[in-house]
DNA sequence: TCTATGGTTTTTATAGATAAAATTGATATT
DNA sequence: AATATCAATTTTATCTATAAAAACCATAGA
């Protein structure tokens, strides 16, 4: 569905993307009408993409004021953050337990050779898809679907503030390295490690990500 | 907007109620017409419940077959149970490293108790609102908002197999007794025993209700 | 000046209409 | 009997229309 040619798919596609990329910035708000001269179609398609993005928790719908885009402060980056940290070392824990599939590890490599290329190249976005990618992949790879589509939706969530941190910061430059030695533990089946390893990853990601949105929007987050 | 009385609410909470309670069992389909006489309002409103019960995982449009109710299978609930695992285990490490708070701790006794009685009077419905709200106020005096609402999109999805495992086979007779033992933990800011008994019981349940779906509908699960 | 009142405007929530896509079933052909 | 073809039917995806709710604004009265 989300790679459908219906305009409901496109008016999704589209007002996510330009939440997610900040271009529609917190606290926006759209009117249904405004969208759907935008985007070139009736008002109904649009609508329906609003309501889905408010599942997604990224707007919320107010009688008369069309969707707006939702605040996302420090104390959200935390938390999600702490959730993904669960989740993903749940991914990580059936991963490195189980032996290492080898056409896996190669999609594993490869997203992480991409990360080092990237990152020479100054090529930001190709870094963070390269990123999500492998951080994808490894929950897809645990073998729990369910997990996937909470990971997904976290990983969204809490995507706006990956994006200001990027712009802000750049790439974190010693982020391809981390991701061989997690690799490396998965592989091993040194699970333990690899869970402990991530830990301390995400929990720095996330204060790197908490100081930016401090900076960068402290105090002017709208409510 | 749950308990909002637009049509689109309205509409949403019956359908969803309807699948949960297995009114509307896996594979069934519904035509948006047949739903909007049924719900006797138009097809917009109904249309637009449907699309939010697909992005909640418990139905999937189809061109011209309106919505299917989505098939839950014994791999499901083992991946969602294992996922809840971590997600509960999360809020009950957090709560139980934290000072208890007198009013919430009430409310987790309250819960508990209201369990004990509807167990001895075989009100299974009660029992299982109590069990709900038990889990759920965990995970909200846990302190992470988001965690709330991830906990609650599993514990939807992993609904219906709970009712059908209620209506086979009643309450689990020593659950209120386990529940009390959990808080016990968490009172005594015991968190790790707290985490470990919790996962105990998951995983108790989650074989339960495997169990039960096999004998159940074991091969009859529609694709 | 401040507050209350009522009419005007804006925007949505829902209904109803329509064209297009997909399915079905019947018929004709091999 | 099997298959291909085409018309009829069904259902949706989307558009347009409308009534109701909310916000706004100006004016009158205190």
């Amino acid at each position: 569905m989300p790679s459908s040619t219906s305009n409901v798919s496109i008016a999704y596609r589209k007002l996510k993307q330009a939440i997610l990329e900040n271009r529609l910035g917190p606290g926006t708000q759209v009117l249904e009408q405004e969208a759907a001269t935008q985007l070139e179609m009736s008002r109904t398609p649009v609508r329906e993409a609003m309501l889905m993005l408010q599942k997604d928790g990224l707007v919320e719908m107010r009688p008369r004021q069309g969707m707006r885009v939702l605040p996302i402060t420090v104390g959200d980056i935390s938390e999600i953050y702490e959730i993904l940290e669960v989740v993903e070392g749940l991914a990580i824990r059936k991963l490195a337990e189980k032996p290492i599939n080898e056409k896996e590890a190669r999609a594993l490599e490869d997203s992480v050779t991409l990360m080092d290329l990237s990152l020479e190249r100054g090529d930001l976005s190709v870094w963070a898809a390269a990123d999500k990618k492998f951080h994808e992949d490894i929950v897809k790879f645990s073998g729990n679907v369910h997990l996937e589509t909470v990971f997904l939706q976290l990983w969204d969530r809490s995507q706006r503030a990956r994006n200001m941190l990027l712009k802000a910061h750049g790439a974190p430059v010693n982020s391809a390295q981390e991701h061989w030695e997690l690799l490396k533990f998965i592989k091993e089946g040194k699970a333990a490690e690899a869970v402990e390893f991530q830990k301390s990853l995400r929990a720095e990601a996330a204060e790197q990500i908490c100081k930016m949105i401090f900076d960068v929007m402290g105090g002017m987050v709208p409510s």
